[in-house]
RNA sequence: GCCACCGUGGCUUAGGGGUAUAGCACCUCAUUGGUAAUGAGGAGGUCGCGAGUUCAAAUCUCGCCGGUGGCUCCA
């Protein structure tokens, strides 16, 4: 007999040879609902034999290493059938990842189309109710098994010691190298649906073989799976680039160029606006405002270090006319002009990468002193950066961006209270606009490493300034080592949207290097030079990045004082036209964003056109409300009030645009 | 940058060797309608760009540009 404890402390005495699944269903009865064991604190399947006590504990699908499993095993499934129908294709990893699972193939390229069939020959095999079997095997007879795919040998030359053997599992004909642990059979497996086709390389490696990389998904139940099928069509509803296009918000140009954002009419209220509200905050955290061009000279470039070393990821240089006309008259080639820049022996200009070098030169402009200390610099600074081309996508890559980017100029002793007015400023931005669920990363050195400048004291005053920032947050963060950059310690935001992406946004980096690069210094109250201490931050990131973000956030209904038309004011007949312009003139006098439609077209018609730019509210005036003098409303949802004195409605809207109110509520819903 | 797929009026889209569908939006006329599509008419496209094959190319081939999904990269 074994003791097996249980996971409540409740010790079970069973035969030994006993299985985890006879176990599970003993202790929590038929319908447990577990896909594996957790025996000792290890992962494994439910057929695993106990032989000795232990303690144990069961998986559930719903948890998140439930999940892992069922992902794993549903890749299984998809090589299954992929070899069932494609035989000589090869297959190489297949592992769970965050929202699903992937197997990577060496085979002739499919289609979108092919999946459907795919995946009917996974519904197929998991129908038939197939027993996933763990067999463990010595390396001879591994590689026997696997003799015909170089893939699987490369992986057991590169995992496994000489002589040293592993498991696989199969399923029936089919078997794959695998740790596991994986689902008892292919009958949990049901509930899957094939996303995409795509390719990869070998190992991450671009100079290895391009493989066909096939995206699915898995769900415990057919509910789950309907209820992740409909999320990611609330994802693609959401997604920025058609919100974009949908509200007219922005628009990116083939002949302007790719990753360059055209911020049209409407797009630029809601970027405006989110501007104004951080100018306010940086006013009263005393920034300065400052303005600086979108060029600036190599040299400057190669003192700061952003040239020719990050050459790569830069727009090429600019020349001058003359200088390029006497080059090409010497018969200079291209080869030959990027080498005398790199070198030095000529300058240009290049568009730049980062703010910081122009802000540098104005604190360098004049004398500083401790008296002048912090000095805090900001602008929202445009930057091109050259990202690769099959990178580049809507808002959120992008190659030109304005950074609502500031600089701390500090002393040694400030440093820990600037790094902390960062973190207020963000925490206040992303309260009002209701960015609730995000995670901090605080990016430390790596104690191994000697490619960080400054001195070590200084380098854990600042990690300290860090982490007691990130602490006061009160939200998750975690200490990243090795995330630094080379030149100090860092803070960055990582936001979660409403469908659970996330995205890196802002960022507080505390810097040595620039400093010291442009021999920057003070006079402290010892009458000595000291240096100072940068810290750039951006709590946005980018506008580009961030109003992205926002718009799948709010999934294109923004809070009243941030919509690009806040009210639409529609007639019900020709005869209201001029009380539709005295509503309109009174609400602009408010300094609201309005819109009217007088034409003639139905009610119905209008009220459905209008809907489509998502206004705060609809204010819909015939008959009764021109006799009264007042509005009926209409909100997104499509609850109405009606006789709402106009002097009472702009006043509240007025509120509610001052208080920057998250959710559009002058019309209550019916059941409050 | 690499690979696969895609590119038809402002938007969504049919067609797939004989110069092109439809809906929405737009304009005109009629209609004056109380909370998600009133009716009729009209205008708008050298089918991403450039070459090639062909009597004939939106359609086939090649190159380029752009987009999407991945890979790789990201101060």
């Amino acid at each position: 007999m074994i003791q097996v404890t249980m996971p409540d402390g409740t010790v079970n005495e069973y035969a030994a040879g006993i299985t985890c699944s006879e176990v599970i269903t003993d202790a929590f009865g038929k319908k447990h609902g577990c896909l594996a064991a957790r025996v000792d604190g290890v992962e494994r399947d439910l057929a695993t034999v106990l032989n000795k006590p232990c303690s144990l504990d069961g998986i559930k699908a719903a948890s998140a290493e439930g999940m892992y499993i069922l992902r794993h095993s549903a890749a299984h499934l998809l090589a299954q059938a992929v070899i069932s129908l494609y035989p000589t294709a090869l297959p190489t990893i297949g592992p769970p990842v965050d929202r699903g699972f992937y197997y990577d193939f060496a085979m002739e390229p499919i289609t979108q189309g092919d999946l459907k069939a795919i995946e009917k020959k996974m519904h197929e095999l998991a129908r038939k109710n197939l027993a996933l079997e763990r067999i463990e095997l010595d390396q001879t007879s591994l590689r026997e098994h696997f003799e015909s795919n170089p893939y699987k040998l490369e992986i057991i030359d590169d995992k496994l010691e000489a002589g040293e053997g592993s498991t696989i599992y199969k399923q029936g004909d089919w078997y794959d190298l695998c740790l596991g642990p994986h689902v008892s059979s292919t009958s949990k497996l049901m509930f899957v649906r094939l996303t995409s086709v795509s390719t990869a390389y070998w190992r991450g490696d671009q100079s290895r073989e391009q493989l066909v990389r096939i995206y699915g998904l898995v769900e415990p139940t057919k509910d789950a799976l309907k209820a992740t099928l409909a999320r990611m069509e609330e994802a693609k509803k959401r997604d920025h680039r058609k919100l974009g296009k949908d509200l007219q918000l922005f628009h990116i140009d083939e002949e302007v160029g790719q990753g360059l954002i055209l911020w049209t009419p409407r797009g630029a209220i809601v970027r405006q606006e989110l501007q104004d509200f951080i100018s306010h905050h940086l006013r009263r955290q005393g920034y300065s405002q400052v303005f600086t061009p979108h060029i600036g000279k190599l040299d400057l470039y190669r003192t700061s270090g952003h040239f020719p070393y990050y050459q790569d990821s830069q727009y090429p240089p600019l020349v001058e006319r003359d200088l390029m006309n006497k080059l090409a008259d010497e018969g200079c080639s291209c080869g030959d002009l990027s080498n005398m820049m790199k070198s030095g022996e000529i300058d240009g200009y290049m568009l730049k990468p980062m703010n910081c070098p122009h802000h540098v030169k104005i604190y360098a402009s004049q004398a500083r002193s401790y008296r002048n200390l912090p000095l805090r610099l900001a602008e929202f600074g445009t930057v091109y950066r050259w990202e690769q081309s099959g990178e580049i996508s809507g808002m959120t890559r992008v190659r030109g961006f304005t950074q609502d980017d500031a600089h701390l100029f500090v002393t040694e002793d400030q440093l820990a209270d600037e790094v902390l007015g960062c973190i207020e400023l963000v925490q206040i931005i992303f309260d009002k606009l209701g960015m609730e669920d995000y995670r901090v990363r605080v990016g430390l050195r790596d104690p191994d490493s000697s490619k960080y400048v400054g001195d070590p004291i200084r380098w854990d005053k600042a990690e300290d300034a860090c982490r007691a920032a990130a602490q006061s947050l009160g939200v998750e963060w975690s200490e990243e080592e090795g995330e630094a950059a080379f030149y100090g310690p860092k803070i960055d935001f990582v936001v979660k949207d409403v469908i659970g992406r996330e995205w890196q946004l802002g960022t507080v980096q505390v810097d040595y290097n620039l400093p010291e690069r442009f021999d920057l210094t003070y006079k402290g109250s010892d009458g000595v030079l000291h240096r100072p201490v940068m810290i750039h931050r951006a709590p946005f990131g980018s506008m580009e990045r961030f109003c992205g973000v926002l718009i799948e956030h709010f999934g294109g209904r923004f809070p009243t004082w941030l919509t690009p038309t806040q009210c639409h004011v529609i007639t019900i007949r020709e005869e209201h036209k001029a009380y539709a312009g005295q509503v309109a003139e009174a609400l602009k006098e408010a300094g609201v964003r309005v819109e009217v439609d007088d034409s003639d077209n139905n009610i119905m018609k209008k009220i459905r056109n209008h809907r489509k730019l998502q206004p705060a509210y609809l204010v819909i005036l015939g008959d009764e409300e021109a006799q009264s003098n007042t509005v009926s409303l209409r909100a997104r949802n499509g609850d109405q009030v009606a006789g709402v004195p106009l002097q009472d409605f702009i006043a509240d809207l007025s509120n509610e645009i001052e208080q920057k109110t998250p959710v559009p509520s002058l019309v209550p819903s019916p059941s409050e």
